[in-house]
DNA sequence: ATGGGCACCTGGCTGC
DNA sequence: TGCAGCCAGGTGCCCA
């Protein structure tokens, strides 16, 4: 499901009912996630306020007074604020109740979510400190790309979703800002010119913002900290539009598979 | 170091 | 209706 801007989205959806408030308790009711829940997290976690709500890559970070909750969505989770006696569903995996009447649950039939407690830096714990700088960082750009891509010969697509190299970028947006760049998707990363690597760093940005602006995309289940759908699906250009006249210029788009997903492309616009 | 492929899950849809 | 098969927004890890 969720990839940079659902996440965004659900960031700031959560952070005005989250920051400075107090956690009363942690509640699991199943445990089973990628990593399963530690059996000492309710104990770690009660009392503790919650100071800001800050994202990195596709992880939120709930920054408490003394360590720091790292949450993942994964394909299929979500996380709403609720009121404390608002009945359970189906994939219910944990209640982070806050002080007062509301509680932040999180629900992810597929389990690939995760949710760890750390007392280090964040930005040192294993799942993060090898990440890339993030797509609005100043530090990626039009050179970067092309740093990283000038020795590579992995399609371009897939360097762009590997997370150690570009953040934030999943199956969707991978193929949008190819798209916007237009440049093919099978491309090896080392055929780009410097300005098509300026293109594409260009249409990442631009995709990954107007996403944000939007909502995020919603296709199947995705809803932010209040429950709304976003609305960025109706911006797509070539995401699940295959056979679907592109609508730059109304040849049919076209589907093939790369790294086991779903690329979409134009073989008009994209060279 | 790089690249390729698998694994981890449930649910929804399609077609027989 | 039932069931098999396929697909889905992520990413860590193992192997060559």
């Amino acid at each position: 499901m969720p990839e940079l801007p659902e996440v965004e989205t659900t960031r700031r959806g959560l952070a005005p009912h989250l920051t400075g408030r107090r956690i009363a308790g942690f509640a699991v009711h199943d445990r089973r996630l990628r990593w399963p829940i530690a059996r000492a997290l309710p104990g770690q976690l009660a009392g503790q306020r919650i100071n800001a709500v800050e994202r990195r890559a596709k992880y939120l970070l709930l920054r408490l007074d003394h360590g720091t909750l790292i949450l993942h969505l994964g394909m299929s989770g979500s996380l709403r604020v609720l009121d404390a006696g608002t009945p359970r569903l189906k994939h219910d995996h944990y209640d982070l109740v806050l002080e007062g009447k509301r509680t932040l649950r999180f629900n992810d039939p597929r389990r690939f979510g995760c949710c760890l407690y750390t007392t280090a830096p964040p930005e040192r714990h294993r799942l993060l400190r090898r990440l890339a700088p993030e797509p609005f960082d100043p530090a990626f750009g039009g050179a970067y790309l092309q740093r990283i891509a000038r020795r590579r010969k992995v399609a371009i697509k897939l360097l762009i979703m590997n997370g150690q190299l570009v953040t934030g970028v999943g199956n969707i947006y991978a193929s949008e800002a190819l798209f916007h760049a237009q440049v093919r998707p099978r491309r090896a990363a080392r055929s780009l010119s410097g300005a098509e690597c300026a293109a594409l760093a260009r249409a990442i940005r631009k995709v990954l913002r107007a996403s944000i602006r939007s909502g995020g995309t919603t296709l199947r289940d995705y809803t932010n900290a209040e429950g709304s759908p976003g609305y960025f699906r109706q911006r797509l250009y070539v995401y699940e539009r295959a056979g679907q006249p592109c609508r730059r210029c109304h040849t049919p788009i076209r589907q093939f598979t790369q790294g086991q997903r779903s690329t979409y492309w134009c073989p008009t616009c994209q060279h």
